[in-house]
DNA sequence: ATGTTTGTTCCGAT
DNA sequence: CATCGGAACAAACA
């Protein structure tokens, strides 16, 4: 589930929390897989040290004092969580990495109910690979109105099928870009090749500003509570969402439609969006 | 029982 | 060969 916002708050937790810590053992739950495979996975953790936390575009991405870098994709449903060694095992826990510095010992855990996430241990080389496969970061990078349109219309799709094409731009999900359109009052279905430079102005502003706001308020959790941040507890932006999820605009009054859209459930006002 | 779900990749059609 | 749309991946929930 977790969407720039989310990722960038377990990130900057993590930051906090693990590094510097030495790696002192891995385990992995029967049947569960990694990169490059188990065995291996476990000999380069082992042993090493957490240099940096950081993440790109969905992933989070951990140096080791190797060299090599440790990475998540959480996708729909996977979740990481920091606990105490002794807590018990966690629901879905697919791996426990274990922890120590000077003052604590702890228990990083994957878990993944879809399993549809990503671990893994890659060298220098891989990471340099999995940067250039994104498109520049909604966050951490400066992207020019024209470059984002320029890229938009790379794409012969609808603009909300676009902006969740991660080799276009990185780091909305379904939930931002659906908020992020109605904020620029842009149709979903606006055809890439109809942008133009007001247009993608707007909804370059608005994308931003709804990633800033989720950061904020560090992420947003469903019901179902798929994200929550890596002490266990939820984000708040689920509060203050647009129109996801919404039965009325909350700029106008008009009743929101629901559609699928290039497959992913949409949100959007037939009267302000167009 | 059926239809949903926050993400990504792969396959078939064009 | 390149591009696009949709299925598939797997599980929980209403």
């Amino acid at each position: 589930m977790p969407e720039l916002p989310e990722v960038h708050t377990i990130a900057s937790d993590l930051k906090k929390n693990i590094e510097g810590c030495s790696i002192d053992g891995v385990e992995i739950e029967n049947g569960y897989k990694v990169n490059p495979n188990n065995k291996d996975f476990s000999q380069k953790l082992v042993g090493s040290r957490i240099d940096k936390v950081g993440r790109v575009s969905k992933n989070i991405v951990i140096k080791l004092n190797s060299g090599d870098f440790l990475t998540f994709h959480l996708a729909m449903t996977g979740r990481l969580l920091l606990r105490d060694t002794k807590s018990p095992k966690d629901t879905h826990q697919k791996i426990q990495i274990k922890l120590s510095n000077k003052e604590k010992n702890l228990a990083l855990r994957f878990c993944d109910a879809r399993m549809f996430g990503k671990v893994g241990v890659w060298n220098g080389q891989e990471i340099k690979g999995l940067k250039e496969k994104y498109g520049p970061d909604m966050i951490m990078q400066e992207i020019l109105p024209g470059d984002f349109m320029e890229r938009l219309k790379s794409k012969n799709t609808t603009i909300k099928h676009a902006l969740l094409e991660q080799t276009i731009v990185a780091g909305l999900g379904n939930i931002y870009a659906t908020d992020a359109l109605w904020m620029a009052k842009i149709h979903p279905e606006t055809k890439t090749r109809e942008l133009d430079i007001k247009r993608s102005t707007d909804l370059l502003k608005s994308a931003k500003e709804i990633l800033t706001e989720g950061i904020l308020h560090r992420g947003a959790t469903l019901p179902d509570e798929a994200y929550v941040d890596i002490f266990g507890q939820p984000g708040s932006h689920q509060k203050h969402f647009r129109i996801y999820g919404k039965a009325y605009c909350p700029r106008c009054k008009t009743k929101v439609e629901y559609k699928k859209i290039n497959g992913r459930g949409t949100y959007f006002c037939p009267s302000c969006q167009k």
